[in-house]
DNA sequence: TATGATT
């Protein structure tokens, strides 16, 4: 029930902030250390809000803790309808701080079954901009001997030393502090500046890596995989298939940057386009449009010893930029790179030896024998892909078989290929169920 | 919709 009114506001179910005066939100910038300029300022979200509470209602609540620069509750699209919740941005970036540690939940606005949310916008992405990776530990130090060695820089809310099955430390650990200068002074103070007893070299404390970056970095290695396998002579046409499959992404600012990122390590493979590069890059495209969604997490096969990617120290503390330095090679001409030279010549023979044969299901409906060939032609020599086609209808089953004349490729093309999301489904591909094995009866 | 479609 909401007791308030049109003009709403009133203080005494409204958040009579307890702040006035030091607020301990763990601020304590020293030194010159943050530049208050309005790009480093930062976009909060509120949540919790009560429909009827417009933004000018809104306002004097939060123009207490600073200069206002934009605030806008956001509407439906289509119905204009309140959706209870804001953007609030302020000139500075110290004002959202403190707004943040005086009223994320620590009052329910009247008619609220939650208290109000205040906290950086998602758009932000700055989650995770107070959590430190901590490298080149000694392997005998606890969380303990971490939170000592942290504590001056600031509040520290988490610390966690990573750990391996047996308990055994990986010599590193994540600590949060409550702030980002917090954790940006202990980036200071102690990065590269002593070496753990036990450690190999000094001591590494960087950001941790945000999603985005873990993301980068999975492609990264994804590639290094697949450019183990050799190049193989073969059309270049899987390429256009699979963006061709993959196109319904999204495509958000992360998103093209990963896409860019996948083009370059696809380019940077060579000056022709290798065809796992090719693989690689329509893969990772699809990563980077779905991971930036949070909807996927795994693309590739969950059995394929994927190493952990997460909690690898020397992961976190290699993580490099560099990248970028061979950026315009991104755009390289990726095709005219092979002749059309046409590798499709045996097609009578419908089957290879054992364990050369694939069975894949949750193809597109629109793939036939051509495309299911271009699609694993990278990965060796396809004598044979067949998709089942109603007979009545002409129209697909949505399964196949492809067969290679050696079980290494096609141990590759499962490798790369299970699970790999096409629209809302995903491939699945196994070496086909021998005709006579494991029958139950 | 589920493993090479009647020898």
């Amino acid at each position: 029930m909401a007791t308030v009114t049109a003009n709403g506001v009133q203080q005494e179910n409204g958040f009579s902030t307890t702040n006035s005066a030091g607020r301990m939100n763990g601020l304590s910038i020293g030194q010159n250390t943050i530049p208050m300029k309005d790009h480093d300022a930062i976009k909060l979200f509120i949540g919790q809000i009560p429909r009827n509470l417009e933004e000018k209602d809104l306002k004097p609540l939060f123009e207490e803790f600073g200069k206002i620069y934009e605030l806008t509750v956001l509407k439906d699209r289509f119905t204009g309808m309140h959706k209870g919740c804001a953007f609030l941005t302020y000139c500075a970036r110290e004002s959202a701080l403190k707004a943040q540690s005086a009223l994320h939940e620590q009052k329910t606005l009247p008619g609220m079954n939650r208290p109000i949310q205040v906290k950086p916008a998602d758009s932000e992405g700055r989650g995770e901009d107070r959590k430190l990776f901590v490298g080149m530990l000694g392997k005998q130090q606890s969380e303990e001997d971490v939170r000592r060695l942290f504590e001056t820089f600031g509040q520290i809310e988490e610390c966690t030393v990573l750990r391996g099955p047996d308990g055994a430390s990986k010599g590193c650990a994540f600590v949060k502090f409550s702030s980002h200068a917090e954790a940006q002074a202990a980036i200071n103070s102690l990065h590269g500046g002593q070496t753990m007893p036990g450690a190999s070299s000094s001591l590494v404390v960087k950001f941790a890596d945000t999603d985005k970056e873990r993301t980068l970095r999975r492609m990264h290695q994804m590639a290094g995989q697949l450019g183990i396998f050799s190049p193989m002579t073969i059309q270049f046409g899987a390429y256009g298939a699979y963006s061709h499959a993959v196109s319904l992404s999204p495509a958000g600012e992360e998103t093209q940057m990963m896409q860019q990122q996948a083009a370059l390590m696809a380019a940077t493979q060579g000056s022709y386009m290798n065809p796992m590069a090719a693989i690689a890059a329509a893969q990772m495209q699809q990563m980077a449009a779905f991971n930036v969604n949070g909807l996927v997490a795994t693309p590739m096969t969950p059995s394929s010893a994927q190493s952990p990617t997460v909690n690898d120290p020397l992961q976190q503390a290699y993580a490099g930029v560099q990248h970028y330095a061979a950026y315009p090679a991104a755009y390289a001409p990726i095709s005219q790179a092979f002749p059309q030279q046409p590798t499709i010549i045996p097609q009578q023979q419908r089957e290879g030896p054992e364990g050369c044969n694939l069975f894949i299901y949750h193809l597109p409906q629109e793939f036939g024998d051509a495309e299911l060939m271009q699609m694993f032609l990278p990965f060796g020599n396809v004598i044979s892909a067949k998709v089942f086609v109603d007979r009545a209808t002409n129209q697909s089953k949505c399964f196949g078989f492809v067969s290679f004349d050696n079980p290494s490729s096609a141990q590759a093309a499962i490798q790369a290929m299970n699970g790999f999301q096409i629209g809302m489904k995903r491939l699945k591909v196994q070496l086909k169920r021998p005709k006579d094995a494991n029958r139950p009866y």
